[in-house]
Formats: C-alpha cells, structure tokens, sequence
DNA sequence: TTGCCATAGTGTTGGTGCGACACTAACATC
DNA sequence: GATGTTAGTGTCGCACCAACACTATGGCAA
C-alpha cells in the first residue's frame, strides 16, 4: 500500500554509534551489510523511522533488533542530511551517541543484519554511507563530553578499581594521566563509594572496588560541572 | 502532483532560534502566525525542507524568507520528534541555533510570514507548537556555549567597548560580573585588539573601543578554551 | 568656570586547585 | 623467601581566581 503526499519529503533513519570498553580498549559497535548498497561492508547499526515513534525510540528499537543491546544510555548526536549521502534516494539521520559496558551487555550475534561485532577504536575499517564521519563526529562529543560529564557509570561495570576508571579516561583522551592527581581529583568529587570488595583473582596485589553514589553523581551533573585533567 | 512512497514519511521542517544583543537586552527573534494551526500566536522562524538542500541550507533560506536576516551565525541545535508536535500530521523538526548583532542586521518587516519582530528574553509570549521547549533548550545551549567559545563575535558590532562586551555575558548568564576580573580575563586571552577610537557622543568619559582578532581567536577556539567567569 | 554626575579604567592579596614527581605495601607465583 | 606486578600514598611550587575601592575623564548644568 502506498502513502502519498503532495510534496516530496526525505525518508527519516537513525544510527547509532555505541561505545563500549573492555579491559583493553575502547570499542565501538559495527554490522555487516547484508544487502546492497553498501552490501558487505561495514556500518552503524540504524534504521527507518515509523510514524507512531520518535527517533530516540527508533534507536533503541534498531539496536535492540540488530544488535540485542538494550537498556543502554543514549542520546542524540546529530542529523546528517546531505542530499546524497544514500546512493538510492534522500535519506536524512538522525546520528545517536550510546555507551555501554561490555560485561552486562552482551552482543547477541545479530538477528536482524548479517552480523554485528566490537571493533576496537583504533583499528575500525572504512564504512559504508557517511558513516566515517557519523563516528568522527562521535568521537569528539565524547572527548567533550568527558570534560564535564563523569560518564564513567555507563562503561564500566558496576564495581570498579580506581585504575580501570583510569584507563578508561586515558582510552578515551588518547593520552596517560598521572595515577595521584587522578586518584586525588576523583575522590575529591565525592561520587564515589568505596565498598569492603577487592579484585578476585589477580596475580599481584588486589586493589579496592568502587561504585558510583548515583544521587551524589546527579546532584553534581545538575549543578554543573568541570572535569579537565 | 503527488509524490508516493511505499512506507509512510514524516515531513521535514527547520526551526530557527534566533539570538540579537542591544544595549538593553538579550532577543529572540519570533514571527506572527498567519496561518492556522496557532493562527495569530508567536512562533520560531522555520518551514519545510526541499529536496535539494540540506538542513542547514533549508535553515538559512526560510530565516531569510521570514525574516530578511541573512549571513548569520548558524548551526545545528537538537532534532525534535515528538509525534505530536505538530497536531496536523507528523513533522520532525530540525532545530537550529543563530547569532546575529542587530546593528549589522535590521529586521526587514517579513515578506513571508505575518510579521516578525524581536523579544526580549524575558518577555516572550507563550509559542507555537513544541516551540517553548525549542527556545529553553536553545537557552541552555547558548549559556553552555559562551563558557567555551568566545561568542562575542556573532553577538557584538564590529566595535565595542569592554563595558559593551562585560554586559553580553551578564545577559547570557544572567548574573553580574566584577569588572575588574573580567577585564583581566579577557584581555589576557589575546584575542582582542585596541583601537584607537573612542565612543562618540555619551555623556560621561567615553570608553575605548575594541575589535576581534579574528586569527587569535580561530586559533584559541581550535586549542580548547576554557571561559568561566 | 566651577562643580557635579556618570562611566572608564586600574592592582593587590589571599586562597584554591593543578601538575610534577618516587617510594613503600601487598599479594601471588615460582 | 625471592621475585614480579600492581596498589596506594603526600608535598611543593605555580598559576589562576575571587574579592575588593579608588582615581580619571569628559559632558553638562548652574
């Protein structure tokens, strides 16, 4: 059945570029094109935009569906609308920005597209559509956003040492920090609670687990915010 | 002549908020609805997206339409998707975010819409559509913006006095200033440069003017910049 | 011409936060 | 019990920030 209208209108999709780190690197979420155009290369998970959803829906929905990641923190990035940025027709995305741990969210083999898979940062091939530039754009909003959002929560897991919060900051500024300044500037913000847990088997001295004190971590976000390191 | 799509499309729209300084206050530019829905109510510049365009260009041309406003600072601000935001049918809007000094840009009465006219920031009408919400976002964007990029350029005429450019921060941010610390600051930042012109006709000492050194202040914008005040 | 009014313009000080920097403690393994 | 690996801890100098009040200049009115 088809819909008509008097004037021509862009057809409306959403991607996301999701970030993820494990104990290693900083990741970020791919598919493999199952179909032309573009068909096997890589992209951003991402889809069409239904009439009864708002395209912070659609994103999840296409993540869930392509990817089986769900319950992750996402916003929007930004809508990209070159008039060719899709070889068949206009196509206007809305860009979405999520990060999660890779511990709690297992990437389920996709259904829906060919194949999904973490690519570490520095090693992302060439992707289809205006993707590249989707993911540069990505990067920098969470190199800003490091600055002034403790973002932490979101990529790590729920308890954490001091220096895999460390790593994390240094994976995602692309440079190393020094352990005392860091370690005296987050304990200074008094968002973090120490729990009696240490690490469980590691062949040296185990280090304390942290958590995040949520509401402490809200009233700081609200009142604004300065994390330059 | 009808265009007709096998899966249904939401329109897409821009909206413009429009920031100008005087001596007295922080504006926003609105238009008078001429049409219903919201006939006669106040209400963002903004229309329809064409094919040929992106949502950038679409911005620029309906500001111009509507407003006469031309060669403004412009730039993307957030995408709005709620579905129904607009009670006719399903429109998306691409939100934009422009500076512009109101010396350089006088305000053609609009040849497109109704009327448009500037507000101050503090006296703005109720709006149209969902665009209450466009303008409070707008609003945090620009006190966000100010503490790291130097705005003053889209803002202030080409010169200004120190005074001129300490009461631009004291409207965005809504709080008074120390003289003195502001001066150091700003000064300190290398991005000005003294002319050696004064005000004309104030009654009182007249203050030296200023202008913008347009590669310091690139240069400063690319490094990083920090301006809490 | 003198006084008044309004705004321009100018420095110092105390406190705070940041960057630089190196050694001991704990635990597991061999 | 020796070795290897990471955890954990404090000080000092410097730069930046906030708080704070008086003199300079020029137009205008009496």
């Amino acid at each position: 059945m088809a819909h008509s209208y008097e004037y021509p209108r862009p057809a409306l999709a959403v991607d996301c570029v999701v970030f993820g780190l494990d104990d290693d690197d900083l990741k970020v979420m791919l598919i493999q094109r199952g179909q032309e155009p573009f068909k096997g290369k890589w992209a951003l998970p991402g889809g069409f935009v239904r009439m009864d959803e708002t395209t912070d829906d659609a994103a999840r929905r296409e993540l869930e569906e392509e990817t089986g990641l769900k319950k992750v923190f996402l916003e929007q990035l930004y809508t990209f609308s070159a008039t060719k940025r899709d070889p068949r027709e206009r196509v206007v995305s809305v860009a979405h920005f999520a990060l999660c741990n890779m511990q709690d969210h297992k990437v389920q083999a996709a259904t829906d597209a060919a194949s999904a898979a973490w690519f570490t940062m520095h090693d992302v091939p060439s992707l289809a559509f205006d993707h590249d530039e989707i993911l540069k754009v990505a990067i920098e909003r969470l190199r800003g956003k490091v600055r002034y959002v403790p973002i932490g929560f979101e990529l790590l897991p729920r308890k954490f040492t001091l220096t895999q919060l460390q790593r994390m900051y240094e994976k995602i500024l692309d440079r190393e920090l020094d352990k005392r300044n860091f370690r005296k500037k987050v304990l200074g913000m008094g968002i973090l609670e120490e729990t009696d847990e240490v690490q469980q088997d590691v062949a040296h001295r185990a280090a304390r687990l942290y958590r995040f004190d949520e509401p402490a971590y809200k009233r700081l976000v609200k009142q604004g915010f300065n994390f330059e390191l």
